[in-house]
DNA sequence: CCGCATCCGGGGCGATACTG
DNA sequence: CAGTATCGCCCCGGATGCGG
């Protein structure tokens, strides 16, 4: 493990958190719960296997992942945060938080897509704005593999998988769907952008902002 | 700029801020408020010039950092964080609190040491167990350039510099002193370490946490 | 198929020297 | 003081192989 060699509480966490990919990896068991390797790489597009098995490794030894050997009749080989690693959950929150602006400028060219980073966006951005009201559950189709976001006790939570009663269904590009997320776009441009609506439309605009929600821009300013 | 090509707010910032050196770049700017280029070579032992020169370079382009030409006097080139970096303070505070552990258990064979670097427990631990109290400064030498740690609104703020007139001055290792802000250590086996308190002992048990602070272990569990 | 290990080319990184 | 220049080295990325 290479190290900064500074007795700073900051440069002790890069020590271990600092490699190229590490955070990711923990992003993906963070939203997984408990994943294979081949949910990891599927997860993380780019990545060389063979750096995950070392950062796997790594963060095994530093007591943030913890590695389980499924009982039959699974049979296979399972990941999972361990305490320690959960507790990374407020660094990538603020991460993301951060990130945000750099989403909402759209995806760039070759940039690749998985449904759950919808996640950040959509626990950062959507509030229920009724919570005393039934819970809602929306089902999420941005890509390949659905999410459902659903409220409970006025919080909204993300979790992947399918409902198994949707009020409402959810289709769409995440650029636009990120738009309508954030406030800067209504549900009508939004369809006009490919965003399809099934079920509910009330359901929906309960969580989503009233007003548009101010984002940093994240772009750099040009120099001359 | 190398870039993980993923459409997700997580891995946008970390396009940004992941490569080596650059959060304690922003470390060392959040710390410092503004700093010359030496600052920061100072403040961050083992960078190489290059690298730092590219650094600032990068985040400045991405709208992190600010470079000015201070006037005459001065006649320097002085870094400061925008907006957009100040915004990294949560994110940093996160790491810190993270870290955290991998300080209580004491500096690695090597390690190098900055008084400011302890502004994060010191802020993380210390809390003004007195705040409708006249305001205390405390005074902190545990290297080379001292550190201030006052009370305000019940509140506890640390930078750097002296007091003009400290209620108690504070002196001895990173560590003792670190076990005695959280409160693993009592003052008398903090002196029994080297640590000196000249004042208003008082002053320094008013923020010193009562009990001691449960610091989760950071070491890694071994594996056979 | 799953979970890697191995090999190899390129570039980011680290250390030192040097300069306006 | 604020960097640029140079040069190894090792980390990273990509491809392939391979045992369970």
């Amino acid at each position: 493990m290479r190290t900064y060699g500074q007795y700073c509480a900051v440069a002790k966490a890069l020590d271990v958190l600092g490699d190229r990919w590490t955070l990711l990896i923990v992003r993906e068991l963070l939203l997984s719960g408990t994943a294979r390797y081949t949910d990891l790489r599927n997860g993380l597009p780019g990545i060389a296997t063979n750096l995950l098995a070392e950062r796997l490794r790594e963060l095994e030894s530093a007591g943030v992942v913890l590695r389980e050997e499924a009982p039959p009749p699974i049979a296979t080989t399972v990941f999972r945060l361990t305490p320690r690693g959960e507790q990374l959950r407020p660094l990538l929150d603020e991460l993301g938080r951060w990130g945000i602006p750099y989403m909402t400028e759209g995806p760039a060219e070759g940039d690749l897509f998985r449904e759950q980073w919808m996640a950040w966006p959509a626990e950062l951005f959507l509030t229920d704005s009724h919570p005393e009201g039934p819970p809602v559950s929306i089902e999420l189709h941005a890509a390949e593999s659905p999410l459902v976001i659903e409220t409970a006790d006025g919080e909204v939570h993300v979790r992947r998988g399918r409902a198994t009663n949707p009020d409402v269904v959810l289709r769409g590009a995440p650029h636009p769907i990120l738009g309508l997320f954030s406030g800067q776009m209504g549900l009508e441009e939004a369809r006009g952008l490919g965003v399809e609506v099934e079920g509910d439309a009330a359901a929906l605009e309960r969580v989503l902002p009233a007003a548009p929600v101010l984002v940093p821009p994240g772009a750099s300013e040009s120099r001359p």
